[in-house]
RNA sequence: GGUUCCGUAGUUCAAUGGAUAGAAUGAAGGAUUCCGGUUCCUUUGAUUGGGGUUCGAGUCCCCACGGGAUCACCA
């Protein structure tokens, strides 16, 4: 039993003791004591004040009498206003740190919770490359789905590429058009790249046959932009691809092939996969019949001209389409063809979808309407939604190319590393190949650290260049802390030191004992797992605690302590911070070199 | 306009309704550097405004102001 629950049995005890009342336990509110004031974890006594009828101080003090009599590991108390502040027995955090340390996996829940997830991220476009936003995407989706293993969950990660569509054909004719039969090996370019400039590509000659409309037969834009002969072309390719003309499917197979492809490669360099991965085009015709089975069931109507609708007034919100005039899905159709498909398959306890946050009402709606259909899995559906990723440059637009693109955005990042690294020359001895190993994790270390550090939800600023900083709340600076302890165990072991349990007769120091706590810390930030912002949780607390190590390691000579058992035991200390932030971060899909 | 999210030091981010709102970075000064690009200390500086609920509000409620997202027979 850790200290903490502890602390909260005894307290509901104290207070049916001294004053006959029931208190249920998460009216118990523990925290970490402040640094500026003596002890280790503080109870918030005002709660109990009505039961006492006393002071909040003079309830503090007979609560904490209590606890000091009646538990073998308080060693003192002090109340502070309202505040009934426990001071451990460094005992007691000397046998924490013992534990800790025989558990390599320390952080991670080791039995089954029995709870199912799955998650759906990434659901990328396969008309152009990845970029920046995605990114956001891709980190939370991974963390997320860690995270929730950590804590004993079942999870399924998916992704649903949406491979079909008008964009896609939009690709494809201008390939047609203007590649000359050119494929990505011929030109030396990832699929993706080499997909996404025909797209581009197309964009380009729409615009100048608008242009052309408008000027020399006189159109108007509204209507140039529907007669451009191009996006003729493009739309006559969808039906004919829906229509299963071979020519059509074989060239979407082929460009579709190219770009998956590509999205392979930036997925592995971004370290994130999927146990599953569903395609549009084999999915988007689902959800037709269920739709139709609510309109027969009076929970849908029809308007006159024959398209199919959901009316949502009475929830506050508007109607809703979902299906066409000519009896066709929408986006709103396929989703909840798909969560049906999902849910019966799987029977996940929670289905969550990243998304960004411009998709906040589509999510509302899906759910609603499951629920309108009869679903019972219909508040299983979970949007985890994040904000946008901006730059110091500003907003990124498509249209006008201030896009940052995946592959370039971690190329350059890689760079960056290896050029600040190559100037300290730290690496000497290392191969190329361990080098670039290297580089890689620190600047993939910085981009996820920047970005995961910062709750989702939030529109958030990055900063490439503050991002691979060695100092400061940075992936890097961690990564550098976790490499120094790494160093000093190494000196130990060649001087024929090998960090073994602690003798619980040592002393701690102030600084020691604050280390140990942050230790013990890991399994309560992890368990925070159930909010969005978890991954923000982690990645602030491994700061924390690289930071709370650099001070403790600043104050105390590790190498060169004489006594034995105290080197020992700081040794041992360093190990088990080492393997806290290593397990943190790995949760964060940060990896932690040994040198850099 | 409707819906919704956000608004915290100069800047980038924190803060289960709890104590004197924390870090980082920037600027100024000082101390230290046991393998490390250090590290530490001091100074500077913030809850958009107004009401309300509460023993207690950055956090919850209402209003105003400012910003984002969304409001397609696109996905």
């Amino acid at each position: 039993m850790n200290i903490e629950s502890l602390l909260t049995a005894k307290v509901i005890e104290a207070v049916k003791e001294c004053y006959g009342a029931e208190v249920e336990s998460d009216k118990i509110q523990l925290q970490a004591t402040r640094k500026e004031f003596a002890g280790d974890l503080t109870v918030v006594v005002f709660p109990f004040t009505r039961f006492s009828k006393k002071s909040p101080e003079e309830t503090g003090k007979e609560l904490g009498e209590y606890l000091k009599s009646h538990i073998e590991e308080v060693k003192d108390y002090n109340v502070v206003k309202g505040f009934l502040n426990v001071e451990i027995s460094s005992a007691y955090w000397l046998e924490v740190l013992n534990e800790v340390s025989r558990d390599s996996k320390y952080g991670y829940r080791h039995e089954k919770s029995g709870h199912s997830y799955m998650i759906e991220y990434s659901s990328p476009n396969t008309n152009k490359p990845l970029h920046l936003g995605h990114i956001r995407n891709n980190l939370l989706g991974w963390s997320v789905s860690e995270i929730q293993k950590a804590n004993g969950h079942e999870v399924k990660m998916v992704n649903l590429v949406n491979d079909r569509g008008i964009h896609i054909c939009k690709s494809m004719i201008a390939w047609k058009k203007f590649a000359n039969g050119a494929t990505p090996e011929s030109v030396g370019m990832k699929g993706d790249h080499f997909v996404g400039d025909y797209y581009v590509r197309f964009d380009k000659e729409y615009k100048a046959q608008v242009k052309q409309l408008m000027t020399e037969k006189g159109l108007d834009e509204e209507e140039a932009k529907k007669q451009a002969p191009i996006l003729l072309e493009a739309q006559d390719m969808l039906r004919k691809w829906e229509a299963g003309d071979e020519e059509t499917v074989a060239l979407w197979r082929t460009m579709n092939g190219w770009v998956l492809k590509g999205f392979d490669e930036t997925y592995r360099l971004m370290g994130v996969g999927f146990d599953k991965v569903y395609f549009e085009s084999q999915t988007y015709k689902k959800g037709r019949d269920i739709v139709l089975k609510g309109l027969a069931d009076g929970v849908l109507y029809r308007k006159d001209t024959g398209s199919v609708w959901a009316d949502l007034t009475g929830d506050g919100l508007d109607h809703k389409l979902l299906l066409r005039d000519d009896g066709t899905s929408v986006y709103m159709t396929q989703d909840i063809g798909t969560a049906y498909e999902r849910f019966n398959e799987f029977d996940m306890d929670e289905m969550i979808y990243v998304v960004g946050n411009e998709q906040n009402y589509h999510f509302q709606v899906l759910s609603l309407i499951c629920g309108k259909l009869g679903f019972a899995w219909a508040n299983k559906i979970k949007h985890l939604s994040y904000g946008m990723v901006e730059l110091p440059e500003g907003k990124m637009k498509s249209r006008e190319g201030t896009v940052v693109d995946a592959d370039d955005l971690m190329q350059e990042m890689i760079n960056t590393a290896r050029e600040t690294s190559q100037e300290l020359g730290k690496l000497d001895g290392y191969s190329a190949e361990e080098a670039e190993d290297v580089y890689r994790k620190v600047a993939l270390g910085a981009l996820k650290y920047f970005i995961l550090k910062v709750d989702p939800k939030k529109t958030m600023l990055f900063n490439p260049k503050e991002s691979i900083d060695f100092n400061g709340n940075t992936g890097p600076f961690i990564q550098y802390t976790y490499a120094r302890i790494q160093s000093v165990l190494r000196k130990a072991a060649e001087a024929g030191t090998v960090p073994q349990e602690a003798s619980v007769h040592i002393a701690l120091s102030e600084k020691e004992q604050q280390l140990i706590k942050l230790i013990a810390k890991l399994p309560d930030v992890v368990g925070e797992a159930g909010t969005t912002y978890s991954p923000a949780l982690l990645a602030n607390y491994s700061y924390d605690l690289a930071k709370e190590f650099n001070q403790f390691y600043h104050d105390f000579s590790i190498l060169k302590e004489e006594n034995d058992s105290v080197k020992n035991f700081r040794l041992l200390l360093a190990k088990v911070c080492g393997e806290a932030i290593k397990n943190a971060m790995g949760m964060l899909g940060i990896e932690m070199p040994d040198r850099m």
